[in-house]
RNA sequence: CGGAGCGUAGCGCAGUCCGGUAGCGCGCCUGUUUUGGGAGCAGGAUGUCGGGGGUUCGAAUCCCUCCGCUCCGACCA
């Protein structure tokens, strides 16, 4: 305990509570909160991301974009409205999405009987409309009219756009009615072509997973229970979170010719005949903001992954006499700018909050670095600054010249640590078991985190159905690394 | 969509059982002393008590009925 904690008598204050310990989903929206990252919206289901949440999907969007690009696909857009008999068209699919399809079906609105405003009886339109789940069968129609040769091949195609999935349980980022994300779509001649994008895409997400958001994950393939509907094989990214649970970062399909054979993607080949395409699909969700919260934030709040952060340095002014005010001020722009020509993005706190709040705000929102700039610092042309994943005891002090040239390897370096505490953690998380007489006594004695074993073991297992029902978990993936001999069992979000 | 809990000031809550002028803490505003890890004092503003209907002289409180939120489950990124 710190001396003035002693003197206080009091016990150390977390800014946020519950803490996670405590009561982990509520942490997890107090940390939104408290960050000013989103809010629910008036319709269930919904969430508006306030800027400091929006900053974020910004630069995970850039990132991923610039990912996309080099592997050769390119942007495109397609329409939110889906004909109801597109959809139709794919049995599995339609099987997997009609429970949680909104759906437009007039396209007006008039006062009605009772003098209410309300969709127009005479404006029924003739055929209804599905507000985008998924755009398989809306781009599968365009892809149809875009291929006819074996030189169109193969096609690879991305959106970043918005989806509705009714979902009966919304929680802010992690689940939400409407969310936002990229769907890439490829086709190919070939099935190995095919369903070697389909992993190598899942690689492009793992990049971004551990290279821009930090988040270590497992990469496998799920089983055919957890499939997408229509797909054949769904390869994932799992995560686990501080609370032990795991999340489902993002998905890559090889989708076989279900699609094709759906919507009729067909080429000329060079022995002059038709054949259908094999595709892909491939999609990255703002549910990844939900995840940076539950693997990295503290019982202060949000800590940003360095690279992702809306901004990198919070430049705190710690003004005592007025009289200096101005010369402090003065000295942040000049920082701020000079941080900006290194390539690093900074933002000066010019509100009239005591110093101790400006601090807990950035703390809050997890800026990664925190540089106070006092009468002190000016007078001795050195700064103080501290890491966010530090904290206080990390606090250093540099010349303005030594921290601009060291600042870009100090996110660099927090960056790392992060990556590198949330992979122990998540080595803590996966045990690896026998039997399912191991695997029923892990999961009834409340272990935090998930079990390893032989896929074989629970294949076709009546007491391996009896434990998913009992413990509520669900079999996550079968990681390449055990090549596909070992499954992930856990509970999920 | 099933089970449970909850809707009262910007936020967190008390008051509801037992009907009688709307409260507390934090935040906010003004002033002042403060300011380097959550300040003190003195003043001040803020509510259709989730909506609608009913009972009553009188409803935050009792009854009916919608709506919303949270947690747990089923479904899913």
């Amino acid at each position: 305990m710190t001396e003035a904690a002693a003197k206080s008598n009091k016990p150390p204050r977390t800014a946020i509570t519950p803490t996670r310990e405590e009561n982990f989903p509520e942490w997890y929206q107090n940390v939104i909160k408290a960050a000013d990252m989103a809010e629910n919206a008036p319709v269930r289901g919904c969430m508006i991301v306030k800027p400091y949440g929006y900053a974020m999907w910004e630069n995970i969007q850039q990132g991923l974009d610039r990912l996309i690009k080099a592997e050769g696909v390119e942007n495109a857009y397609f329409p939110l409205l889906i004909p109801l008999s597109y959809f139709a068209k794919e049995a599995e699919h339609i099987d997997g999405f009609a429970k949680e399809c909104a759906v437009v079906t007039h396209h007006r609105l008039s006062m009605n009987e009772k003098n209410e405003l309300a969709p127009d009886k005479d404006s029924v339109l003739a055929e209804p409309l599905v507000i985008r789940p998924t755009s398989e069968t809306i781009i599968g129609e365009s892809m149809h009219n875009w291929v006819q040769s074996y030189r169109d091949l193969p096609l690879k195609l991305n959106q970043w756009c918005n989806i509705m999935r009714w979902e009966m349980r919304p929680r802010l980022f992690l689940r939400t009615a409407e969310f936002l994300w990229q769907e890439g779509h490829n086709a190919f001649a070939t099935a190995e072509e095919a369903d070697k994008d389909a992993r190598q895409m899942l690689g492009v997400y793992q990049d971004m997973f551990e290279n821009y958001l930090a988040i270590p994950a497992i990469p496998g393939a799920k089983t055919p229970e957890e499939r997408f509907p229509g797909a054949v094989e769904t390869y994932t990214l799992e995560a686990f979170m501080q609370d032990g649970k795991a999340l489902q970062g993002c998905t890559s399909h090889f989708l076989g010719q279900t699609f094709a054979k759906s919507c009729d993607i067909k080429y000329l080949s060079q022995d002059g005949t038709q054949k259908l395409a094999w595709t892909t699909s491939w999609g990255f969700t703002s549910r990844t903001v939900g995840a940076a919260i539950m693997v990295h934030a503290d019982d202060d709040g949000m800590v940003m992954p360095p690279k992702l952060a809306p901004y990198q340095v919070a430049i705190l002014p710690i003004v005592r006499d007025d009289a200096d005010t101005g010369k402090i001020l003065a000295f942040c722009d000049d920082l701020q700018r000079k941080l900006a020509a290194n390539g690093v993005t900074a933002r000066t706190d010019k509100t009239e909050a005591r110093s101790s709040d400006k601090m807990w705000t950035a703390i809050k929102k997890g800026v990664p670095v925190r540089v106070e700039v006092g009468a002190r610092e000016i007078a001795e042309g050195k700064l103080t600054f501290t890491r966010r994943d530090l904290g206080k005891d990390g606090k250093k002090t540099a010349t303005v010249d030594e921290f601009l040239s060291s600042v870009g390897g100090v996110l660099e370096q927090m960056h790392k640590d992060m990556l590198e505490r949330a992979r122990a953690k998540m080595k803590a998380m996966v045990t690896d078991i026998a039997s399912l007489k191991e695997m029923r006594d892990f999961f009834a004695a409340e272990k935090t985190g998930g079990v390893r074993l032989d896929y074989s073991l629970i294949k076709g297992s009546e007491e391996f159905e009896a434990i998913k029902k009992e413990f509520s978990v669900t079999s996550r993936c079968l990681p390449f690394s055990d090549k596909g001999q070992k499954v992930i069992v856990a509970k999920a979000y």
